[in-house]
DNA sequence: CGGCTTTGACCTGCGC
DNA sequence: GCGCAGGTCAAAGCCG
C-alpha cells in the first residue's frame, strides 16, 4: 500500500475478513450474508486518513479534516456501520438523477456526518462519503426507546438482525472478487461528476487487491 | 408522544 | 459581483 499510518492498518486488517461480495437480490436475501457486510462497513469507520492526497479533480474547496468515500454494491439505501444515523436532508445533484440523502450521527456530541447516494449508471452501486471523526466507540445497539425494528427508510439491517452473533459464520455468498472500495479520502467537498460503474476506478485512491 | 423522514426554502462557497 | 450547486434547516406529517 502506498499510504501508512496505524489507523490505516487496524482498518486494512479488517477489511481483509471476510470477504465481502457483491450484493446481488439473491445473496442480500440470506442474513448471514447482510450481517456480514454490515461488520465491514463497520471497519471502515475505523480508517481515518489524514489528508494527503492531491484533488485530482482541481476543485478548490474548503478541507476539512477528515473524509472517507466508500463505494460498494449493496441495495441498502442505508447500510448498517455501527452508528446510528438521523437524515437531515436529500437532494439531487447535478449529473445523477439519484437523490443524495445526508445523515447526522445521533450520538450526544459526535459531529460526524455522512451522505449516501446511488451511482448514475448502476442503482446497485451505493456511494456513502464520512465527514468526519467519531469521538465515540460504535454502540453495541441502536439507541431508541422502540420496541421493535421499524420499516422504513433509514434504518439498517442490524436492527434486523441483532440477533445474529458478532462473528458470523462464513458467508456463503463473500467469494466475489469484487469488495467494497475505498476510492477517495481526506478531500474536503465531493467534486460534481456523476458516480459512474464503469469509470469508478479511474478515480480511486486506493483499491483493493492489487 | 417522541423520534423519525420528507421536502421546499434558505445559506454558503466556488467558478466565471 | 453574480449565478449555480452543494449543504443545511425546520415545519409538517408519519409511524410504533
Amino acid at each position: 500500500m502506498s499510504y501508512w499510518d496505524d489507523n490505516s492498518m487496524e482498518m486494512i486488517s479488517s477489511w481483509n475478513s471476510p470477504e465481502m461480495s457483491d450484493c446481488d437480490e439473491t445473496s442480500l436475501q440470506d442474513s448471514a450474508h447482510r450481517h456480514c457486510c454490515s461488520l465491514q462497513i463497520r471497519s471502515l469507520t475505523l480508517f481515518h486518513r489524514k489528508y494527503e492526497v492531491s484533488n485530482m479533480f482541481g476543485a478548490k474547496r474548503t478541507r476539512k479534516d477528515e473524509r472517507v468515500i466508500l463505494r460498494m454494491e449493496c441495495e441498502e439505501d442505508n447500510p448498517d456501520d455501527g452508528f446510528q444515523w438521523r437524515k437531515y436532508g436529500r437532494k439531487t445533484v447535478s449529473g445523477n438523477s439519484n437523490p443524495r440523502s445526508y445523515y447526522k450521527c445521533t450520538f450526544a456530541g459526535c459531529k460526524v456526518k455522512k451522505h449516501v447516494e446511488r451511482g448514475a449508471d448502476d442503482v446497485n452501486l451505493l456511494v456513502t462519503t464520512y465527514d468526519g471523526k467519531h469521538n465515540h466507540p460504535t454502540p453495541t445497539g441502536r439507541s431508541s426507546t422502540r420496541s421493535g425494528p421499524r420499516n422504513r427508510s433509514g434504518f439498517s439491517v442490524s436492527q434486523r438482525f441483532r440477533g445474529l452473533p458478532s462473528s458470523s459464520p462464513a458467508c456463503q455468498y463473500c467469494t466475489s472478487s469484487l469488495k467494497p472500495q475505498l476510492y477517495m479520502t481526506g478531500h474536503s467537498k465531493l467534486p460534481s461528476f456523476p458516480v459512474y460503474h464503469n469509470h469508478a476506478r479511474l478515480y480511486r485512491g486506493v483499491q483493493w487487491d492489487q
